[in-house]
DNA sequence: GGTCAACTGGACTCGTGGTACAGTGGGAGA
DNA sequence: TCTCCCACTGTACCACGAGTCCAGTTGACC
């Protein structure tokens, strides 16, 4: 039972590594098992085809990605307690996060299956939309917070204002990932801090 | 002469239409072909691989997309001489333009290649990254005359601002793709629109 | 009539995904 | 201690797509 687990995820692990380095296509079933140290067939003992695994991966990457932002925000609301206070400082630990990583983030999962997506199932695809639909939910829900106390000066869109977030991002590790650059996704990251703040600053009267 | 321009661009014509529907990898040659209506040795008379292809298929949407880049803000310009205003305007029009197509933008060359970039030898790469330093010198430019006119309510990167146009499409794209809505990019760039607003408004003294 | 560019078409190699299945080693339960 | 099953190993095999090689064809123009 300990080694089941241990293998399966030591699989992920390293084709994790792979697919963010080169991409899921260009990741070859023959690499991951040389780096696990299992057969062939082992993997596909555990991983019915690439598909599977890809399934896996995302699953595993939404989780973590989820927790990241739970654990994120809960932080920066034992600072403070204002919404928008929270939201700011949640972003900047997050820009601080993405700049703390030593060679910049390994790239989003999301994005890069969104753009080999007709090599998954729809039931991969589906994973993707809903992991989007869930941070939209998430951070309207932090906006409306912040949108009910401090009137926004120009009307927004807040499933838009919502999805900014992860736009931001998204782009910033394209970006990144394109330049060869490490920080452009935690800048992108502060600016999006600099719209909020302008956005909901208290009128002066 | 006339015929090999003819097949040639006819080749990138359907191989770009594959391309961005489902990814490089996952275009096979065959279908090109077969789309193009040429056979196999044609295909390789005209590109010595797939890579040729991807070179080609980058160079020609980067020329493309810079033109039209130019034309929109040029239009621009025309309608209004202040710079901020001016760029408000382009930022509508491009806005407006991704909003038109029927079925969302296609979806941009370099996020797609970005993310599968280990397939592509370095030249590749390098086009890719002229292309986006290309756009954040022409938007930092734009940027850096409205800043010089209207100064900023709170300080920026500038280099970062301009990249956030490239940056907010980019992520625009992967979200409607994601998402498989089809306006998230005009949004996306319309809340980039609020932000220049908000950023240069002239303070009320 | 000869030359050359722009192909066609077929045969072949190689790498990769995926299938099938027989066998094996070790730990848990009876 | 015997048995069973989980988690594999190892091998053989197929399909398919990229890429190579090359011999031959067609039409334009000098």
């Amino acid at each position: 039972m300990e080694q089941k687990v241990d293998t399966r995820s030591r699989i992920l692990d390293i084709a994790e590594a792979a697919v963010l380095d080169k991409g899921f296509e260009a990741t070859s079933i023959e690499e991951i098992v040389a780096g696990a140290e299992i057969s062939r067939g082992g993997f596909f003992y555990h991983f019915k085809d690439k598909n599977a695994l890809a399934r896996a991966l995302l699953e595993r990457y939404i989780e973590t990605e989820d927790a990241l932002y739970d654990d994120l925000f809960a932080r920066a609301r034992e600072l403070n307690d204002d919404p928008l206070h929270c939201m700011l400082i949640g972003l900047k630990l997050l820009a601080e996060m993405l700049e703390e990583m030593p060679k910049g983030h390994p790239g989003c999962v999301i994005a890069s299956t969104a753009y080999q997506d007709r090599l998954f199932d729809e039931g991969v695809r589906d994973l993707n939309r809903q992991a989007i639909l869930g941070w939209r939910k998430r951070f309207r829900g932090m906006l409306e917070e912040i949108a009910a106390k401090y009137e926004p000066r120009e009307p927004v869109n807040m499933d838009a204002l919502g999805d900014m977030v992860s736009g931001v991002v998204e782009g910033g590790l394209v970006l990144q990932r394109a330049l060869r650059e490490h920080n452009n996704a935690s800048e992108q990251i502060m600016l999006f801090r600099t719209f909020l703040k302008l956005l909901f600053a208290p009128k002066p009267n």
